[in-house]
DNA sequence: AATGAATGAGGATTCATTCAT
DNA sequence: CATGAATGAATCCTCATTCAT
């Protein structure tokens, strides 16, 4: 006398992912505490029980969100950053271009925004993101840095000291957009061009 | 049918502070979902009840929270920047140094963190935040630039069409501090440094 | 630093009259239940902690209510309906014009239904009340009616077993102008005369 | 982070049923704010959040309880009353009979009292059953009655300017069961043989 | 005597999680 | 495998009651 269950039974790695997006989704827009399991599970289009069979509970479903997304995240800007031939403002360009295009062009946009959100509630999220993505980012950022430094190009050797900053435009952006987006837009663009004019010294000399 | 009370008044605004401070630790802390009211009370001395003789709801707590240390922020930001006859550069360095020791340096560190992760649940706080702090704090950076600009002291004219990025290093150290402080520290001193060296030409001509 | 408490001692009676007198507004507009000791007070002009100075506690208060109401009542009705030598259809009369007057009429009609509504939580006061009340007026009108029937002068003995009925306009009035009196009015006098009518024979006999 | 359910589902309108039928138990013996939720679900055998599942609230269960024996009340009503060609003391005696087998006589009494007591807190209890059960059940009387008095029938033609007092025994008969039964019953039969008797003339002339 | 700030028990409601179907 | 009904811990908020001033 029951509704039959749905027997769609999707390929179990696509049901995953479609978990993860409605997750990513509902997360998103309502924060860690404000999302219902329920409402993940209607969005994913799946029971509520159903979620439970590929995630033992809810923070590990946050946890896992986190996870999937920040492997290929670090891979591409390896490939990207480690390249010790390519001029140092050109390698911080096509990493913004990538930073752009990879993350704040796409929803994981949102997860970095979730991630600033969480990660005091989720010390072991914040320690696995430093671990993995801040420290060697930065060791990379910092690589370009230096060789920059070396070839004198660098306007200000101050960064080197602070190579977070370089990440704070990409930061602002995310933030910005999710909370202030309705007032008007930060022109991204901008922000990374003028971070790459006043980083580095122009490459010949063209005085004023 | 009910039990007695313990302790005795305190002067109220008094009082009020103090529920205040311990609010803005505990919303830190937890986040606005995770923060109980219970915890709150405790943390300020009071029973759980007493809470609601100072504040309608937990919602309220939390909007006084940001709107009693907005005003004086906004005021402070104003009286620093809004001098149009001092140099560019001055300018900024000495409004860095202010948002350094008045936000940065105080609890109202937390603030800032606690508003850039809630604001999604609150529109309104966006709203009030945008219109009052946002606005005309990104009025008067952009009063300065231009000047600067007019000056010809601008090294990039990018940052005209994306002022925010001024802020970038200060939200930059709140996450960071909050969230990796114990896997080490961000060097605000340098990335403010390397802000005012890269931002502006040097005054004379000196190298190449 | 603290408002100082009025002192306006007023009449220790009169103080009491005057919460009780609020308490009656106030019970009476919310029921027991949702009657706020703290509404009360302001309504008699007085500190909440006040009332705890006359009443130990909000069900003795209540109780007090009832009880002050009653005994007045109670010897109102037996000045009225002892009269063995009165005919009692006038007798009848008197008690319903007197039922008019002096309860639903007053805010003592608030005082029935509020007793209707809150015996069931306060058995006490049921007993009290059908101790006091209910069985002696019960017994004064089973003496007149007795008295009617002795005469020949009742239309139908069944009244007789039960008296009861005697009450029921009084009471369905006071429901009814509690619920019902924005849609229309009972015609309260049309209701008594109708039982005066109908209860008893004409004097003479004045057929069809 | 919780506790593990303990039962299994039963057919959703028969759960439906069983939690009205507790709250009508509850909400009689209570009261509507002394009422715990907990006790409903209790005395239905569930969960207090199963009774969430059926109704959004307490108020929306409390007034679904009254919406759900309004309806067959009311039409059951107006089978037995809307009988033009009836002799008028017999449809009377039928409705009276009908009142005491389909009200009087189940647990609707109780809800009669209950929608009694708490109307006044929930004005659109009270609007609703004036519409849909007053305002109709009263035209029916009325047209009973004036039926009668065409017929020269009737005693007294105050009645018809009164028409509720018809309703009066019924009402007195809940308000009295429910407070005063340990104290004496109200014997019905004789309170509606005492109006049937006393509101309409005997058919033919049978001495005075 | 009078006050009202302070208290915490009590109850409505939400939602992560389980498990019978 | 999938489902969603059922559960109860957890938390917000109210208000009777106390007692220092």
């Amino acid at each position: 006398m029951n509704t039959p269950p749905k027997r769609r039974t999707l390929a179990p790695e696509a049901r995953r992912k479609a978990i993860l997006d409605a997750a990513l989704a509902v997360f998103s827009e309502k924060g860690f505490a404000n999302a219902r399991i329920e409402d993940i599970a209607r969005r994913a289009g799946i029971g509520k029980g159903t979620v439970y069979l590929y995630f033992p509970d809810k923070e590990s479903l946050f946890k896992s969100l986190i996870s999937d997304a920040l492997g290929p995240l670090l891979t591409a800007a390896h490939a990207t950053l480690d390249e010790p031939d390519l001029d140092p403002r050109e390698t911080l360009a096509i990493f913004f271009e990538m930073v752009k295009t990879e993350v704040l062009g796409t929803e994981k946009r949102d997860l970095v925004l979730l991630m600033a959100m969480e990660m005091r509630n989720f010390p072991e999220i914040a320690e696995f993101y430093h671990e993995n993505i801040i420290r060697s980012g930065l060791a990379l950022i910092l690589g370009v840095l230096e060789r920059a430094e070396r070839r004198g190009a660098l306007r200000s050797s101050k960064v080197l000291k602070a190579p977070q900053v370089i990440f704070a435009p990409a930061l602002l952006s995310v933030i910005w957009d999710a909370n202030f987006a309705r007032f008007g837009d930060l022109d991204l663009d901008a922000a990374f061009g003028f971070y790459l004019d006043t980083l580095f010294k122009p490459a010949e000399g063209d005085t004023p």
